[in-house]
DNA sequence: CGACACTTTGACTGTAGTCAATGTAAGTGG
DNA sequence: CCACTTACATTGACTACAGTCAAAGTGTCG
């Protein structure tokens, strides 16, 4: 029935995940192979070198992606929110390791029969080009952050940058744009660290730098309030000392 | 005519590029919308933040993906050798900038163009984004690098790669694999700094290090023999102080 | 309340950066 | 052919930023 309703319509992420710009049609293959699941803080989504029984939509919560050395060092090379899409098609392992870093609910497809939809249907297949056409940008923004920037850049890009992915910002928006933010860190101090290739007691250090320096306010250890993005952004690009 | 030939058919990459796969009738196309340029060292391929004019395949040399900060801290994000690809569909900007490392051929395609043919042949579109995909890992890779690796294994992690890239390789295939190799290195001390997140002098100075364990040889400034592969390899994972 | 996980702070160390001088190779012109 | 220039690379002395080790502080949950 081509006018049908589906369970996607309703999907709080719909118009920003991969299945946004896809046809009626589309939209309801996905539908039927399309499960949702839960998954809670820490526990495991993929495993690297293995293969993945399934692909995901984030629906709600962050995802860690991490790879890690015969030694013990770890690092994150990547953090999925929602609409965003996990699983590397084409590949017979995953490169990295997945970790729910909240709980966090996924819309699964399985790998078969995902794989199968993405042949028959080039759409489908291009928004996930674009997808990762993105995750490539921001992956090589990282690189910059991660061989150039100061420990102060670091920890200053990495709020911002979750300052504006949190769009459940709770933004007074003045005149020109928005200049207020408060939202929850989605991770620990020891993968905000991972995270930017710095020790947990670094990235500590350069938090209570930015709180003495009024660019951030701290609510408990989780909340961050920015008065003014402005001066984030500047601490994020000028080292400040 | 199905049979006629091109001038693809002759091409020394071409079952390694993104034309690799496709069918006689998307090569042909593909075909008449190719233009040979050369670009010598140190040129620029494609400006920042400005529309580019064409995609290229890479058929000899290598090209250099940088970014800058403000005051002109560089990284580069990416290293392309013959066969890639680059250029960012669907971007109405490139996100880095584009320079020849050594003198270039490139087969360019003019972006209208391209991207026309890119909507009527999935199977082009798809040879691409497996590109993509496989550009990604390279950078999630190389993440790890930069964030957890210290300079010692960075500048050996460095070798390597561009010891298995080089695969015209003078290798002696010994009985199990090939352990020795010699090669030519790409980049200047400056760049391999910038590629690495180190300055000039750290990577000289690892460098003599490497030389002085034994684990590489130099011939003038750019040649580097490497009698044992593995020796190298043990040196990129695991920190030699 | 106590146990545990996470975070902050402090003192000290070490790796890589900075500044400066010297070395090497390739190319130019007298 | 040999000074001279220029660009690139190496080496050395010193510094500083971030890492390490250790202790104390904070918050949460049973």
């Amino acid at each position: 029935m081509p006018g049908s309703t589906t369970a996607c319509d309703a999907c709080a992420i719909r118009h920003r995940a991969v299945c946004g710009s896809l046809t009626r049609d589309e939209i309801l293959q996905l539908n039927q192979i399309a499960r949702h699941k839960h998954v809670s803080a820490g526990q495991t989504i993929l495993t690297d070198h293995e293969r993945p029984e399934y692909f995901a939509n984030i629906i709600a919560g962050v995802v860690k992606l991490t790879k890690t050395l015969a030694d013990g060092r770890q690092q994150i090379v990547g953090l999925q929110f929602p609409s965003d899409f996990i699983g590397r098609p084409f590949g017979s392992r995953s490169p990295y390791y997945a970790e729910a870093a909240t709980d966090v609910t996924l819309c699964t497809f399985g790998k078969e029969r995902f794989e199968r939809l993405l042949m028959q249907h080039p759409g489908i297949e291009h928004r996930l080009f674009e997808h990762t056409l993105d995750e490539l940008d921001a992956a090589q923004e990282w690189m910059l952050l991660l061989g150039r920037k100061s420990a102060s850049e670091k920890v200053a890009s990495f709020l911002l940058m979750i300052a504006r992915r949190s769009r459940q910002v709770t933004c007074e928006a003045n005149k020109d744009g928005l200049h207020f933010a408060k939202f929850d860190l989605p991770l620990t101090r020891a993968d905000i660290g991972d995270y930017l290739g710095l020790t947990i007691e670094t990235v500590s250090r350069q938090m209570t730098r930015l709180k003495s320096q009024g660019i951030i306010k701290l609510e408990g250890m989780r909340t961050v309030i920015v008065p003014e993005l402005d001066h984030l952004a500047e601490a994020a690009e000028i080292d400040q000392s």
